[in-house]
RNA sequence: UGACCCAUGGUGUAGUGGUAGCACAUCUGAUUUUGGUUCAGCCAGCCUAGGUUCGAGUCCUGGUGGGUCAACCA
């Protein structure tokens, strides 16, 4: 056992929260067990930046030999619905991970509730009747201390009394809360007599009525984690401010259970994942979708987990990214070229290639036969050998992909232009001879000869030339239905207003799109799937029998900061 | 005129107080029956000023810059 290099190697890698891990695991911290949580809340789809907390609270557990359960912070009714917990456990288990138990905040209303008592008996809650706004303006600002609230020293009978009317149904939304009595001029806002609990009369998805009063995130989320053995609550930065709030509460609750010894869950946090041109605000994904924008959380425009499936992502090039990424405590931007890049790597390595023109144009080989056809042999991937080879039929009256002929073309231009050869893939070298134009100057005939020696695997087919060119038979190919997507996230923009940019994006009169950016596309409907291939490097990544397939064609074209106005896009 | 968090190439991320690495992006060249892939290479970095130290990206202090916090959201 000589080789610490793999060991060491791993330690080189840790993130932050991996090494406060480590170090608590050397000390001894809550008997050596490593316990986290993934706490969603049941009111969306999950999107790229809820993958990067996945891979966060599942691998510290998988790579300590703890356990990360899910857990559905579920404490706001009127917010939630059981789709969005059916669509988050799917995606959760595509991206390649499994809890251990299923949790619901809501789970702990009743416990929630007893704690609620224990501190209103102590003196450390009461209720308010003040309305929202009384008590958002008696809560100061940052720099200026607030005041109490005229209720803050009521008896704790009459606390007692109203906390239960306020759960009964009685007692409408709005005009009442349990406040806990904190501190009214800390500074940190949390702590000025943060309100606990809440009077919502809105069904719940898991409770249905039998609750009316309903805890705050910041009294559920640490108190659940405390009633599950959580020892490593991992969320995002925006926290950092509620973790003196979390710890207090679980100082209260400690205090009621001294049989949990030293036992306690510990907040830490790590900077959210923000991605260039992607709007990943749930609030706007929603707006997205309820007004039509979009065609639904899995559209492929959308940065949900279940867009990007949609879209040809697979589980493990996210992960991948994530990877990549890491976790600190900066705030910066990710640039989405790096989430490109890792779909590519693992595409380029497992995706088929198969044959598709997009947008044709006709092209006659004019000393090939008449009725003749050739059967060509097609390699599936060139970087893997076993994944075989298919065929494509061959014959005079072919198509071309429009944009891979010029008539007038430039020097760099390699490919189809009169007098210069071309390969045509896997099949022959042809010479471009001229074309036919319509009145309009519009191309619609291409004409070519072609060299019969130089048919894949024949020998003068090592004839070098700069071009190669994807192509079908015209008579011998099917039609599919593809829809483009460009790039339809805009925002990123670290100066601007990213406000104003999303309204732009809402506006159809002025919808910005990014140009020049790779093009993708979903296939809606196609027939036989090996007539498709890609411009260039065509990539199929999808079951040639789903319904759903997706393309993914890399035109490696350099993403310019450049918008265009587009109309009626769609 | 608050509290808390943060600062390493264009972007992101490593760096027990001891030669600043890696990935992506860009650009250049080679290979290539996908303008893909692969390979080689270029460009480019420790916010600032002090202090501690033989030695500071790392520790301390002060600046500067950025972020978060004033929902009966999570």
């Amino acid at each position: 056992m000589t080789e610490a290099n793999p060991l060491e190697e791993e330690k080189k890698s840790l993130n932050f929260i991996e090494a406060i891990v480590e170090k608590d695991l050397a000390e001894g911290k809550n008997s050596r067990k490593i316990q986290t949580r993934f706490p969603p809340e049941p009111n969306g789809y999950l999107h790229i930046g809820h993958a990067k907390a996945i891979c966060m609270d599942f691998g510290i557990a998988q790579k300590y030999n703890g356990v990360c359960n899910l857990r559905f912070d579920d404490t706001n009714p009127s917010k939630e619905d059981v789709e969005y917990v059916d669509s988050i456990k799917e995606d959760i288990q595509w991206l390649g991970f499994q809890w251990g138990n299923e949790y619901y905040a809501s789970d702990y209303f009743q416990q929630l509730w007893d704690f609620a008592i224990a501190l209103i008996k102590n003196d450390k809650a009461y209720i308010d009747e003040q309305s929202s706004e009384k008590i958002a303006e008696q809560k100061g600002t940052p720099t200026q201390a607030g005041t109490e609230s005229p209720f803050r020293n009521r008896p704790v009978s009459e606390s007692l009394e109203l906390f239960n009317k306020m759960n009964s149904g009685e007692i409408a939304e709005g005009s009442m809360v349990l406040r806990a009595k904190i501190d009214m001029a800390s500074s940190n806002m949390h702590f000025r007599d943060p309100i606990i609990y809440r009077v919502i009369h809105h069904p719940h998805h898991k409770t249905g009525t039998s609750w009316k009063a309903y805890p705050m995130y910041d009294f559920a989320h640490g108190e659940s984690d405390y009633f599950e053995g959580v020892t490593h609550s991992i969320c995002t930065l925006e926290f950092v401010v509620h973790r003196p709030l979390y710890d207090w509460f679980i100082d209260e609750l400690k205090k009621l259970h001294p049989e949990d010894g030293e036992y306690r869950p510990r907040q830490y946090e790590f900077n959210r994942l923000s991605l260039t041109y992607t709007v990943m605000s749930k609030r706007k994904l929603l707006q997205l979708v309820k007004e039509g924008y979009v065609n639904g959380w899995d559209d492929p425009r959308m940065p949900t987990l279940c867009g990007y499936r949609r879209r040809g992502y697979t589980p493990e090039s996210i992960r991948n990214f994530i990877n990549r990424i890491g976790y600190t405590k900066y705030d910066g931007i990710i640039d989405v070229a790096l989430l490109e890049h890792s779909i590519r790597e693992d595409l380029n390595y497992k995706a088929k290639r198969v044959s598709a023109v997009l947008n044709p144009v006709k092209l006659i080989i004019t000393n090939y036969p008449e009725n003749q056809t050739e059967m060509m042999e097609a390699v599936n991937n060139p970087e893997d050998e076993n994944m075989g080879s298919h065929e494509i039929i061959f014959s005079r009256e072919l198509l071309i992909e429009r944009e891979d002929f010029m008539e007038d073309a430039p020097k760099k231009f390699f490919r189809m232009t009169p007098g210069q050869e071309v390969r045509l893939k896997n099949a022959y070298i042809v010479k471009c001879t001229g074309c036919k134009k319509n009145e309009k100057g519009i191309v619609e005939e291409i004409y070519a000869e072609y060299d019969p020696m130089t048919r894949s695997g024949m020998p003068e087919s090592n004839r070098k030339v700069k071009g190669t060119l994807h192509w079908l038979s015209e008579k011998y190919s099917y039609p599919a239905e593809v829809r483009l997507y460009d790039r339809l996230f805009l925002v990123e923009n670290p100066n601007e207003d990213k406000e104003k940019d999303f309204k732009e994006l809402l506006n159809p009169d002025s919808l910005q799109i990014l140009t020049n950016c790779r093009v993708e596309a979903e296939l809606l409907s196609a027939k036989p799937y090996d007539n498709f291939q890609f411009q260039r490097l065509g990539y199929f990544n999808v079951d040639p029998d789903s319904k759903d397939g997706n393309l993914i064609f890399n035109r490696t074209v350099s993403l310019k900061d450049t918008w265009t106005k587009i109309k009626d896009k769609d």
